[in-house]
DNA sequence: TTTTGCATGTAAAGGGTTACATGATTAC
DNA sequence: GTAATCATGTAACCCTTTACATGCAAAA
Protein backbone atom coordinates (compact mmCIF):
# COMPACT_ATOMS: atom_id res chain seq x y z
CA UNK A 1 0.00 0.00 0.00
CA UNK A 2 2.01 2.71 -0.89
CA UNK A 3 -0.20 5.29 -3.15
CA UNK A 4 -1.08 6.22 0.29
CA UNK A 5 2.49 7.43 1.00
CA UNK A 6 3.39 8.74 -3.08
CA UNK A 7 0.66 10.87 -1.95
CA UNK A 8 2.48 12.11 1.06
CA UNK A 9 5.68 12.35 -0.68
CA UNK A 10 4.11 14.89 -2.98
CA UNK A 11 2.18 16.74 -0.64
CA UNK A 12 5.49 16.87 1.34
CA UNK A 13 6.92 19.22 -0.87
CA UNK A 14 3.51 21.43 -2.20
CA UNK A 15 0.03 21.20 -1.18
CA UNK A 16 -1.87 20.22 -4.28
CA UNK A 17 -5.78 19.22 -5.32
CA UNK A 18 -6.49 15.71 -6.41
CA UNK A 19 -6.19 17.30 -10.05
CA UNK A 20 -2.97 18.72 -9.32
CA UNK A 21 -1.78 15.29 -7.94
CA UNK A 22 -3.08 13.51 -10.99
CA UNK A 23 -0.72 15.44 -13.33
CA UNK A 24 2.02 15.16 -11.06
CA UNK A 25 1.36 11.00 -11.17
CA UNK A 26 1.12 11.58 -14.81
CA UNK A 27 3.94 13.56 -16.04
CA UNK A 28 6.85 13.58 -13.33
CA UNK A 29 6.44 10.28 -11.62
CA UNK A 30 4.59 8.67 -14.30
CA UNK A 31 7.58 5.63 -14.64
CA UNK A 32 6.95 4.90 -11.11
CA UNK A 33 3.81 5.53 -10.10
CA UNK A 34 0.86 5.08 -11.96
CA UNK A 35 -2.99 5.90 -10.38
CA UNK A 36 -5.90 7.00 -11.91
CA UNK A 37 -8.22 10.03 -10.44
CA UNK A 38 -10.54 7.80 -9.11
CA UNK A 39 -8.00 6.13 -6.71
CA UNK A 40 -6.41 9.06 -5.94
CA UNK A 41 -9.95 10.85 -5.26
CA UNK A 42 -10.95 8.08 -2.75
CA UNK A 43 -7.42 7.87 -1.20
CA UNK A 44 -7.14 11.58 -0.10
CA UNK A 45 -10.71 11.29 1.72
CA UNK A 46 -9.59 8.66 3.53
CA UNK A 47 -6.19 10.02 4.04
CA UNK A 48 -8.16 13.15 5.45
CA UNK A 49 -10.39 11.13 7.45
CA UNK A 50 -7.42 9.92 9.09
CA UNK A 51 -6.45 12.95 10.02
CA UNK A 52 -3.08 12.47 7.69
CA UNK A 53 -3.84 15.30 5.79
CA UNK A 54 -6.02 18.62 5.69
CA UNK A 55 -8.44 20.31 3.17
CA UNK A 56 -9.38 23.61 2.28
CA UNK A 57 -11.59 24.47 -0.62
CA UNK A 58 -10.50 27.40 -2.93
CA UNK A 59 -12.51 29.30 -5.41
CA UNK A 60 -10.96 30.32 -8.79
CA UNK A 61 -11.99 32.87 -11.60
CA UNK A 62 -13.67 30.99 -14.07
CA UNK A 63 -12.41 27.64 -13.24
CA UNK A 64 -14.22 25.09 -10.31
CA UNK A 65 -13.36 25.15 -7.16
CA UNK A 66 -10.35 23.78 -5.85
CA UNK A 67 -9.88 21.30 -2.76
CA UNK A 68 -6.60 21.95 -2.05
CA UNK A 69 -4.86 19.05 0.40
CA UNK A 70 -1.83 19.80 2.91
CA UNK A 71 -0.45 17.10 4.91
CA UNK A 72 -0.75 17.37 9.00
CA UNK A 73 1.97 16.83 11.71
CA UNK A 74 0.41 13.49 11.56
CA UNK A 75 0.96 13.35 8.11
CA UNK A 76 4.46 13.64 8.13
CA UNK A 77 5.41 11.11 11.23
CA UNK A 78 3.41 8.61 9.00
CA UNK A 79 5.63 9.31 6.38
CA UNK A 80 9.00 9.50 7.87
CA UNK A 81 8.18 6.26 9.69
CA UNK A 82 7.54 4.36 6.41
CA UNK A 83 10.87 6.26 4.51
CA UNK A 84 12.94 5.18 7.40
CA UNK A 85 11.16 1.32 7.26
CA UNK A 86 12.00 -1.85 4.56
CA UNK A 87 10.52 -1.94 0.94
CA UNK A 88 9.65 -5.08 -0.44
CA UNK A 89 11.46 -5.22 -4.08
CA UNK A 90 8.98 -4.87 -6.65
CA UNK A 91 6.14 -7.67 -7.89
CA UNK A 92 6.74 -7.71 -11.86
CA UNK A 93 3.57 -8.90 -13.49
CA UNK A 94 4.27 -8.65 -17.21
CA UNK A 95 1.75 -9.48 -19.75
CA UNK A 96 3.41 -8.94 -22.53
CA UNK A 97 6.25 -11.66 -21.91
CA UNK A 98 3.24 -14.14 -20.96
CA UNK A 99 2.34 -13.59 -24.67
CA UNK A 100 5.89 -14.42 -25.76
CA UNK A 101 6.47 -17.32 -23.40
CA UNK A 102 3.15 -18.48 -24.91
CA UNK A 103 3.98 -16.88 -28.31
CA UNK A 104 3.95 -20.42 -30.35
CA UNK A 105 0.24 -20.28 -30.70
CA UNK A 106 0.25 -16.38 -32.31
CA UNK A 107 1.97 -15.88 -35.64
CA UNK A 108 5.26 -14.21 -36.00
CA UNK A 109 3.90 -11.12 -37.88
CA UNK A 110 1.60 -10.88 -34.87
CA UNK A 111 4.22 -10.76 -32.29
CA UNK A 112 6.46 -8.64 -33.96
CA UNK A 113 3.88 -6.12 -34.37
CA UNK A 114 3.28 -6.07 -31.04
CA UNK A 115 7.03 -5.78 -29.88
CA UNK A 116 6.61 -2.84 -32.54
CA UNK A 117 3.43 -1.40 -31.00
CA UNK A 118 5.55 -1.61 -26.68
CA UNK A 119 8.91 -0.72 -29.11
CA UNK A 120 7.22 3.28 -29.61
CA UNK A 121 5.76 3.00 -26.49
CA UNK A 122 8.79 2.56 -24.70
CA UNK A 123 10.66 4.76 -27.13
CA UNK A 124 8.14 7.64 -26.46
CA UNK A 125 9.16 7.40 -23.08
CA UNK A 126 12.30 7.19 -22.56
CA UNK A 127 11.97 10.88 -24.98
CA UNK A 128 10.20 12.23 -22.24
CA UNK A 129 12.36 11.51 -19.77
CA UNK A 130 15.63 12.83 -21.67
CA UNK A 131 13.88 16.20 -21.93
CA UNK A 132 13.16 16.11 -18.11
CA UNK A 133 16.95 15.46 -17.99
CA UNK A 134 18.31 17.80 -19.99
CA UNK A 135 16.02 20.18 -17.97
CA UNK A 136 17.97 19.31 -14.58
CA UNK A 137 21.46 19.30 -16.52
CA UNK A 138 21.03 22.77 -17.13
CA UNK A 139 20.27 23.76 -12.92
CA UNK A 140 22.77 25.03 -11.53
CA UNK A 141 24.94 22.80 -8.88
CA UNK A 142 23.20 24.14 -6.14
CA UNK A 143 19.86 23.18 -7.24
CA UNK A 144 20.83 20.06 -8.68
CA UNK A 145 21.90 18.68 -5.51
CA UNK A 146 18.32 19.78 -4.02
CA UNK A 147 16.76 17.58 -6.49
CA UNK A 148 19.55 14.95 -6.09
CA UNK A 149 17.09 12.14 -5.39
CA UNK A 150 14.62 12.83 -7.44
CA UNK A 151 16.88 12.83 -10.37
CA UNK A 152 18.13 9.36 -9.40
CA UNK A 153 14.54 7.91 -10.05
CA UNK A 154 14.61 9.92 -13.32
CA UNK A 155 17.97 8.14 -14.04
CA UNK A 156 16.34 4.68 -12.77
CA UNK A 157 13.41 5.31 -15.69
CA UNK A 158 16.12 6.33 -18.45
CA UNK A 159 18.15 3.45 -17.30
CA UNK A 160 15.30 1.07 -17.52
CA UNK A 161 13.74 2.25 -20.46
CA UNK A 162 17.00 2.02 -22.10
CA UNK A 163 17.51 -1.52 -21.64
CA UNK A 164 14.43 -2.55 -22.17
CA UNK A 165 14.44 -0.82 -25.73
CA UNK A 166 17.54 -3.09 -26.39
CA UNK A 167 15.94 -6.25 -25.04
CA UNK A 168 13.05 -5.89 -27.59
CA UNK A 169 15.78 -4.83 -30.36
CA UNK A 170 17.47 -8.32 -29.91
CA UNK A 171 14.17 -10.46 -29.12
CA UNK A 172 13.01 -8.89 -32.59
CA UNK A 173 16.32 -9.78 -34.43
CA UNK A 174 15.89 -13.55 -32.61
CA UNK A 175 12.61 -13.94 -33.60
CA UNK A 176 12.89 -12.77 -37.54
CA UNK A 177 15.68 -15.55 -37.99
CA UNK B 1 -6.28 -9.82 -15.89
CA UNK B 2 -3.60 -11.93 -17.02
CA UNK B 3 -2.86 -14.61 -14.05
CA UNK B 4 -6.30 -16.72 -16.07
CA UNK B 5 -3.90 -16.07 -19.26
CA UNK B 6 -0.51 -17.07 -17.34
CA UNK B 7 -1.93 -20.34 -15.88
CA UNK B 8 -3.65 -20.95 -19.52
CA UNK B 9 0.06 -20.74 -21.19
CA UNK B 10 1.36 -23.31 -18.83
CA UNK B 11 -1.59 -26.01 -18.68
CA UNK B 12 -1.55 -25.44 -22.51
CA UNK B 13 2.25 -27.26 -22.37
CA UNK B 14 1.39 -29.30 -19.37
CA UNK B 15 -1.34 -30.72 -17.48
CA UNK B 16 0.06 -29.67 -13.60
CA UNK B 17 -1.54 -29.34 -10.28
CA UNK B 18 -1.91 -25.82 -8.66
CA UNK B 19 1.36 -27.03 -6.26
CA UNK B 20 2.84 -27.82 -9.65
CA UNK B 21 1.76 -24.44 -11.04
CA UNK B 22 3.14 -22.29 -7.60
CA UNK B 23 6.07 -23.97 -7.72
CA UNK B 24 7.13 -22.75 -11.70
CA UNK B 25 5.65 -18.89 -10.74
CA UNK B 26 8.48 -19.03 -8.03
CA UNK B 27 11.20 -21.12 -10.13
CA UNK B 28 10.48 -20.29 -14.03
CA UNK B 29 8.41 -17.01 -14.51
CA UNK B 30 9.13 -15.09 -11.47
CA UNK B 31 11.11 -12.62 -13.37
CA UNK B 32 7.80 -11.71 -15.20
CA UNK B 33 5.28 -13.63 -13.17
CA UNK B 34 4.04 -13.68 -9.57
CA UNK B 35 1.07 -15.30 -7.67
CA UNK B 36 0.66 -16.89 -4.39
CA UNK B 37 -0.54 -20.12 -3.93
CA UNK B 38 -4.08 -18.69 -2.55
CA UNK B 39 -4.39 -16.58 -5.90
CA UNK B 40 -3.78 -19.93 -7.68
CA UNK B 41 -6.02 -22.32 -6.58
CA UNK B 42 -8.91 -19.63 -6.42
CA UNK B 43 -8.28 -19.11 -10.52
CA UNK B 44 -7.93 -22.48 -10.95
CA UNK B 45 -11.53 -22.95 -9.51
CA UNK B 46 -12.92 -20.10 -11.44
CA UNK B 47 -11.09 -21.58 -15.02
CA UNK B 48 -12.70 -24.68 -14.26
CA UNK B 49 -16.40 -23.52 -13.48
CA UNK B 50 -15.92 -21.59 -16.62
CA UNK B 51 -15.22 -24.90 -18.65
CA UNK B 52 -11.55 -23.76 -19.94
CA UNK B 53 -10.10 -26.26 -18.18
CA UNK B 54 -10.93 -29.97 -16.63
CA UNK B 55 -9.64 -31.07 -13.63
CA UNK B 56 -8.60 -34.94 -12.21
CA UNK B 57 -7.68 -35.97 -8.82
CA UNK B 58 -4.48 -38.39 -9.14
CA UNK B 59 -3.77 -40.67 -6.12
CA UNK B 60 0.06 -41.06 -4.96
CA UNK B 61 1.65 -43.22 -2.80
CA UNK B 62 3.27 -41.64 0.49
CA UNK B 63 1.74 -37.74 -0.63
CA UNK B 64 -1.43 -36.28 -0.48
CA UNK B 65 -3.92 -36.47 -3.81
CA UNK B 66 -3.26 -33.87 -6.61
CA UNK B 67 -5.67 -32.19 -8.72
CA UNK B 68 -4.51 -32.21 -11.96
CA UNK B 69 -5.91 -29.81 -14.23
CA UNK B 70 -5.93 -29.62 -18.41
CA UNK B 71 -6.84 -27.40 -20.74
CA UNK B 72 -9.75 -27.86 -22.57
CA UNK B 73 -10.30 -26.77 -26.19
CA UNK B 74 -12.23 -23.73 -24.83
CA UNK B 75 -9.54 -22.94 -23.12
CA UNK B 76 -6.96 -23.51 -26.29
CA UNK B 77 -9.22 -21.01 -28.11
CA UNK B 78 -9.73 -18.16 -24.88
CA UNK B 79 -6.31 -18.25 -24.91
CA UNK B 80 -5.24 -18.14 -28.46
CA UNK B 81 -7.58 -15.00 -28.77
CA UNK B 82 -5.87 -13.51 -26.14
CA UNK B 83 -2.22 -14.23 -27.16
CA UNK B 84 -3.18 -12.46 -30.61
CA UNK B 85 -5.23 -9.38 -29.06
CA UNK B 86 -3.00 -6.25 -27.83
CA UNK B 87 -1.39 -5.99 -24.08
CA UNK B 88 -1.48 -2.68 -22.59
CA UNK B 89 2.47 -1.85 -21.67
CA UNK B 90 2.91 -2.59 -18.32
CA UNK B 91 1.86 -0.22 -15.09
CA UNK B 92 4.64 0.57 -12.97
CA UNK B 93 3.94 1.16 -9.21
CA UNK B 94 7.88 1.30 -7.61
CA UNK B 95 7.64 1.91 -3.88
CA UNK B 96 11.68 1.66 -3.53
CA UNK B 97 11.35 4.89 -5.85
CA UNK B 98 8.55 6.60 -4.05
CA UNK B 99 10.85 6.24 -0.95
CA UNK B 100 14.00 7.39 -2.87
CA UNK B 101 11.88 10.50 -4.44
CA UNK B 102 11.12 11.58 -0.80
CA UNK B 103 14.40 10.43 0.77
CA UNK B 104 15.05 13.51 2.31
CA UNK B 105 13.08 12.49 5.17
CA UNK B 106 15.32 9.63 5.99
CA UNK B 107 18.90 9.36 6.81
CA UNK B 108 22.29 8.66 4.30
CA UNK B 109 23.03 5.69 5.95
CA UNK B 110 18.91 3.99 5.98
CA UNK B 111 19.29 5.45 2.37
CA UNK B 112 22.36 2.99 1.56
CA UNK B 113 21.20 0.24 3.63
CA UNK B 114 17.97 -0.17 1.72
CA UNK B 115 19.68 0.09 -1.07
CA UNK B 116 21.97 -2.65 -0.49
CA UNK B 117 19.27 -4.38 0.97
CA UNK B 118 17.79 -4.49 -2.50
CA UNK B 119 21.01 -4.77 -4.58
CA UNK B 120 21.54 -8.25 -2.41
CA UNK B 121 18.34 -9.70 -3.71
CA UNK B 122 18.78 -8.46 -7.29
CA UNK B 123 22.13 -9.99 -7.53
CA UNK B 124 20.94 -13.44 -6.11
CA UNK B 125 17.97 -13.11 -8.94
CA UNK B 126 20.30 -12.56 -11.60
CA UNK B 127 22.24 -15.49 -10.80
CA UNK B 128 19.16 -17.75 -11.00
CA UNK B 129 18.61 -16.42 -14.27
CA UNK B 130 22.11 -17.06 -15.48
CA UNK B 131 22.38 -20.54 -14.55
CA UNK B 132 19.13 -21.02 -16.34
CA UNK B 133 20.58 -19.09 -19.39
CA UNK B 134 23.81 -22.00 -19.01
CA UNK B 135 21.45 -25.12 -19.13
CA UNK B 136 19.52 -23.22 -22.45
CA UNK B 137 23.11 -22.80 -24.25
CA UNK B 138 24.12 -25.94 -23.60
CA UNK B 139 20.73 -27.06 -25.69
CA UNK B 140 21.11 -28.49 -28.80
CA UNK B 141 20.38 -26.29 -31.70
CA UNK B 142 17.30 -28.06 -31.86
CA UNK B 143 16.20 -27.70 -28.79
CA UNK B 144 17.00 -23.93 -28.87
CA UNK B 145 14.80 -22.78 -31.60
CA UNK B 146 12.17 -25.12 -29.65
CA UNK B 147 12.40 -22.46 -26.70
CA UNK B 148 13.38 -19.58 -28.39
CA UNK B 149 10.14 -17.48 -26.99
CA UNK B 150 10.69 -18.55 -23.40
CA UNK B 151 14.48 -17.72 -23.97
CA UNK B 152 13.55 -14.38 -25.00
CA UNK B 153 11.77 -13.73 -21.77
CA UNK B 154 14.56 -14.92 -19.78
CA UNK B 155 16.95 -12.84 -21.53
CA UNK B 156 14.70 -9.41 -20.61
CA UNK B 157 14.98 -10.69 -17.39
CA UNK B 158 19.06 -10.55 -17.44
CA UNK B 159 18.84 -7.42 -19.18
CA UNK B 160 16.39 -5.79 -16.67
CA UNK B 161 18.34 -6.74 -13.51
CA UNK B 162 21.60 -6.00 -14.97
CA UNK B 163 20.42 -2.55 -15.70
CA UNK B 164 18.71 -2.58 -12.23
CA UNK B 165 22.23 -2.83 -10.65
CA UNK B 166 24.58 -0.66 -12.94
CA UNK B 167 21.64 1.80 -11.66
CA UNK B 168 21.98 0.99 -8.32
CA UNK B 169 25.63 1.71 -8.17
CA UNK B 170 25.48 4.83 -10.01
CA UNK B 171 22.96 5.83 -7.19
CA UNK B 172 24.95 4.69 -4.50
CA UNK B 173 27.93 6.72 -5.63
CA UNK B 174 25.65 9.66 -5.89
CA UNK B 175 23.93 9.48 -2.33
CA UNK B 176 27.66 8.95 -0.78
CA UNK B 177 29.01 12.38 -2.36
C1' DT C 1 11.75 -32.91 17.48
C1' DT C 2 11.52 -29.40 14.48
C1' DT C 3 11.61 -27.95 9.95
C1' DT C 4 10.86 -28.55 5.05
C1' DG C 5 8.09 -30.28 1.34
C1' DC C 6 3.76 -31.80 -0.49
C1' DA C 7 -1.00 -30.56 -1.08
C1' DT C 8 -5.24 -27.93 -0.58
C1' DG C 9 -8.26 -24.53 0.63
C1' DT C 10 -11.66 -20.27 3.00
C1' DA C 11 -12.54 -15.49 4.50
C1' DA C 12 -11.70 -10.80 5.11
C1' DA C 13 -9.58 -6.83 3.85
C1' DG C 14 -7.11 -3.97 0.79
C1' DG C 15 -5.83 -2.12 -3.83
C1' DG C 16 -7.00 -1.04 -8.61
C1' DT C 17 -9.96 -0.75 -12.95
C1' DT C 18 -14.04 0.21 -15.51
C1' DA C 19 -18.27 2.28 -16.04
C1' DC C 20 -21.19 5.88 -14.89
C1' DA C 21 -21.96 10.85 -13.83
C1' DT C 22 -21.71 16.09 -14.00
C1' DG C 23 -20.59 20.72 -15.57
C1' DA C 24 -18.10 25.03 -16.71
C1' DT C 25 -14.50 27.26 -19.70
C1' DT C 26 -11.31 27.71 -23.40
C1' DA C 27 -9.22 26.86 -27.73
C1' DC C 28 -9.75 25.33 -32.56
C1' DG D 1 -19.90 22.99 -32.95
C1' DT D 2 -16.50 19.96 -31.10
C1' DA D 3 -12.75 18.72 -28.47
C1' DA D 4 -9.71 19.51 -24.64
C1' DT D 5 -8.79 21.14 -20.00
C1' DC D 6 -10.22 21.86 -15.36
C1' DA D 7 -12.43 19.69 -11.46
C1' DT D 8 -14.77 16.17 -8.67
C1' DG D 9 -16.87 12.15 -7.45
C1' DT D 10 -19.86 7.11 -6.76
C1' DA D 11 -20.59 2.13 -7.52
C1' DA D 12 -19.59 -2.27 -9.06
C1' DC D 13 -16.44 -5.37 -10.03
C1' DC D 14 -12.06 -7.59 -10.28
C1' DC D 15 -7.50 -8.69 -8.55
C1' DT D 16 -4.18 -9.36 -4.76
C1' DT D 17 -2.61 -9.93 -0.02
C1' DT D 18 -2.90 -11.46 4.64
C1' DA D 19 -4.59 -14.29 8.05
C1' DC D 20 -6.45 -18.51 9.27
C1' DA D 21 -6.70 -23.59 8.64
C1' DT D 22 -5.34 -28.69 8.05
C1' DG D 23 -2.46 -32.86 7.79
C1' DC D 24 0.90 -36.45 6.35
C1' DA D 25 5.86 -37.80 5.19
C1' DA D 26 10.66 -37.30 5.10
C1' DA D 27 14.83 -35.37 6.38
C1' DA D 28 17.87 -32.91 9.62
Amino acid sequence: MSLKHAILVLLETEPSSGYDLMRHFKQNLGYFWNAKHQQIYQQLKTLNEEGLITCTIESQVSKPDKKVYAITPNGEAELTSWISSEVKPNKINDALLVKLYGGHLASKPNLLEELDRHITFHTTTLEKLIQIEKTYLNFPPIKQSKYLLPYLTLRRGIIGENAWLSWAKEAKSAIKK
